[in-house]
DNA sequence: TTCATTTCTTAACCCAGGTTAAGTGTTTAG
DNA sequence: CTAAACACTTAACCTGGGTTAAGAAATGAA
């Protein structure tokens, strides 16, 4: 399906117009290279083994990305809600089949566009491989904190945290899954707040 | 001091001059704007609260990258060995102090280039840039797949994982630190060990 | 409305790793 | 050559989180 553009999220809009001063016509044809993919709750974007061979916008709904430790447990890597990229980046760049599951958590709306559509659109707007390399500069220092954080801060210090930083996922994520992203048992959780509830 | 190319380790040379094809000038010229720098055994190359303004190539010796706990402790985030780039990336691009230490644990010779030097190359030699996207890329990937393996394996086997595929480790790094790289204590490593060795 | 499924909680038991403390090598510097 | 500093090990005790099992609460479908 063709992407309507008055249902994108502004963000989108505003991140190619403003930030990386597309103008109308580029902005037009970058546009008209992605589809539109709704999803339905529970149903997964892609799966362990699959090639992830394009950059999905999710313009409406949230995710979960997640891989399967030796014992087969689900290890949630992140979430995504609206305004994130998703997709496989080691498979996207490598071609080879990827490790990560990606199960949307809601009924949500992707903007695709596929490897072969972008590397047009590079040619066609050079702005394009601006962006590119601000999220991959971005998404690189992303990850290191992300390996700090988890290397100095325990479970609980890590749960409190995102109730701090990142309250409105507990609005939309099932404490299962925090847990499985905080790297505990959904009952260690449970434990974990009946504790610092009881604290005082 | 001025960089002898005679002492430069031959996997930088090929890097630049095979991987990115720089002509005999080009490399000349990028050479010009580095600068050696020998560090003795224990001191630090970079400390929380400084910013890193330049790229330091590893060409001789091996250091570690920790940053501090809340209660003080030392968490080594990675080691780095001949060939490696040091430095903190985020406060490098940022401009702001950044939170890692480097310190090296051998006497080291690093090749430095600061930032304004490398900006200078960079507009000289357009292929720096690519280069520049592909490490930028590989650093992305690799902290995703540390996490992964943070997330996935235990401690044992993080250990086992890590003589399996990196044994050189435990020729040059002391046990000591080995043990907060896998994010334990000291003593739990060596308990470990002997528990592995007494499993048969 | 009711039954089934999913999500969350509680509790008992166990174990890996933290903590503290003491001991044994092994380097290093004076 | 020797004292101090460093690196590694061992042991006793404790605790957070895993495991298993069961039940309560919420959600959803028929």
């Amino acid at each position: 399906m063709e992407v309507d553009l008055k249902n994108i999220n502004h963000k989108f809009v505003e991140l190619f117009r403003q930030t990386f001063a597309f103008t109308e016509e580029e902005f037009a044809l970058f546009l008209s290279y992605f589809t539109v993919k709704t999803v339905t709750k529970k149903d997964y974007y892609l799966r362990a083994g699959e090639c992830c061979h394009a950059k999905a916008y999710l313009n409406k709904g949230c995710a979960r990305n997640f891989v399967l430790d030796e014992q087969g447990h689900e290890r949630i890597l992140f979430f995504a809600f609206e305004d994130w990229w998703l997709g496989d980046f080691d498979s996207y760049y490598s071609g080879k089949p990827g490790t990560n599951y990606i199960q949307l958590l809601e009924d949500s709306e992707l903007l695709v566009i596929s490897k072969e559509n972008f590397q047009k659109a590079e040619k066609e707007i050079s702005k394009l491989t601006q962006w590119y390399s601000f999220k991959m500069l971005r998404s690189a220092s992303a990850s290191r904190n992300r390996i700090e954080e988890m290397k100095t801060l325990s479970a609980e210090e890590r749960y409190l945290k995102l109730i701090e930083k990142q309250p409105h996922i507990f609005q939309r994520i099932p404490l299962q899954h925090i847990a499985s992203y905080l790297n505990i048992e959904p009952q260690s959780l449970s434990r974990m707040r009946n504790r610092l509830t009881n604290k005082h």
